[in-house]
DNA sequence: GCTTGACAAATAATCGATTATTCTGATAGT
DNA sequence: ACTATCAGAATAATCGATTATTTGTCAAGC
């Protein structure tokens, strides 16, 4: 149980948007690297707490140690993955205690940046925040096709970046932006759908009205609900999988 | 002005301390190298925002590419170091919005964890406190002699790392000692001794007591207090050294 | 039976050389 | 003069091979 079953990770191919020009720095078989990578640990394509062998990875992926190592690099800062010196890398584990911190975080860090965004946020901040509530209420989440579940994934994410993106902190940004990443891989992994007794998409336009109408208390409690709800879900289903 | 001054970087060798055994994950030449990176960063021995050339890197530090990356990879989870593809390295810059930004996250984040270790700690962690509490002022800070001033700074970190080492989130730990690396780099670079009208030893002192006597407001509004007259200062002296 | 040590296989780290990209600055055209 | 273009230099990225370290295995000794 060392390696992990890396038999459905194809070889590189990013989709490159191209949109014509401005290269936004996914250049490099380095670059690729992380983010097929990141995908592939978020979606639990590579199993939590794995070994990754580098010399498997690297016929996997048809590249060279260097651009391998250099992948794997940047997903240590993302907290995605493990290293030690001559040890090797290895996915970072999930546990219960992990998820308790990550929400813990979050009520903590999201809702200050919202706070400060709202502070300071101005009309085309608003105006992200509509538009990225909007899509993400559009976006349908069909567990039958794994394509619109990794749709519904960036829109969410996107929503609540773009929530805070107004708060003027980009270190702030950064830690939110790792621990949402850090949240995710558990509701990818476990959560097929949401539990019953939600309305998700209400509470997201909650959140949103509350933002835009700079009503403080409201949207900031409202996002800590939504956030601690979360994660009491997603605890639920990592107990009824036996992950302590 | 684009390559920084590396003259006086010597090459690697790193004192490992010879407790004799249990290797503690220093082993690499990538890992040294970040050390030894970081604490010229931080040091100001590299010059902020400056760029760093890989292959005079490479010569000072006599060591090959590979390594080289390596450590500077690791760097960027600090913050210390930014990269972007075929562009390559170059230090982290300062200002004054990052400063107030590393003070203001500072305020907000060790004193959540300083009150969680204050909920949560157990009688190791009061002893843990007082001990770096003791080393701390014990050690003299002497502006002709730098070993003193790295001496100090190291106690001084160890002792903020401690008082927060009780609140049983590996994250949130992560992510203050980020912040204590950032601002430690403002107080090296500019701050050659503390403003008159401060004590800083007693500041540190009360703080401890107040967290060993489980006085949460008291102890959490103190370390607040000293991390925003530190701000403060550091803020006049960059003001005064003309830094936007 | 259990530990210890030596060897071999597996794996990670590093190197030197090669390839790709960006930067520089000289030149030609407007 | 000013901008655009292009060759050459500088620099970053990648590769394939080599070296170092760790891990696994098995036999000898207790």
């Amino acid at each position: 149980m060392d390696t992990a079953d890396d038999s459905s990770l194809g070889p590189l191919t990013e989709d490159v948007p191209s949109t014509g020009f401005l290269d936004d720095g996914k250049n490099t078989i380095g670059s690729q690297l992380a983010s097929r990578l990141r995908e592939a640990i978020i979606s639990g394509e590579l199993e939590a707490g794995s070994k990754i062998n580098l010399d498997k990875a690297r016929k996997t992926f048809n590249v060279s140690l260097s651009p391998l190592r250099e992948g794997l690099a940047r997903l240590i800062s993302d907290g995605l993955v493990e290293f030690q010196d001559n040890r090797g890398y290895r996915v970072a584990p999930i546990s219960l205690a992990n998820l308790e911190e990550v929400t813990s975080l979050r009520e903590e860090l999201e809702v200050f940046a919202l706070r400060e965004s709202m502070r300071l946020g101005d009309v085309e901040w608003e105006g992200n925040i509509m538009r990225a509530l909007h899509r993400l209420n559009r976006s349908e989440r069909d567990a039958a096709r794994p394509e619109t579940l990794e749709q519904w994934e960036a829109l969410h994410r996107e929503f609540h970046l773009t929530l805070i993106s107004g708060c003027g902190k980009p270190l702030l940004l950064h830690f939110c932006s790792l621990l949402l990443n850090l949240n995710d891989r558990y509701r990818r992994v476990f959560l097929i759908r949401t539990s019953g007794d939600r309305n998700v998409g209400q509470e997201h336009s909650e959140i949103a009205q509350g933002a835009v109408a700079r009503d403080v208390d409201y949207a900031c409690e409202k996002l800590r609900q939504h956030i601690h709800r979360t994660g009491t879900n997603l605890r639920n289903h990592l107990a009824a999988k036996g992950i302590a």
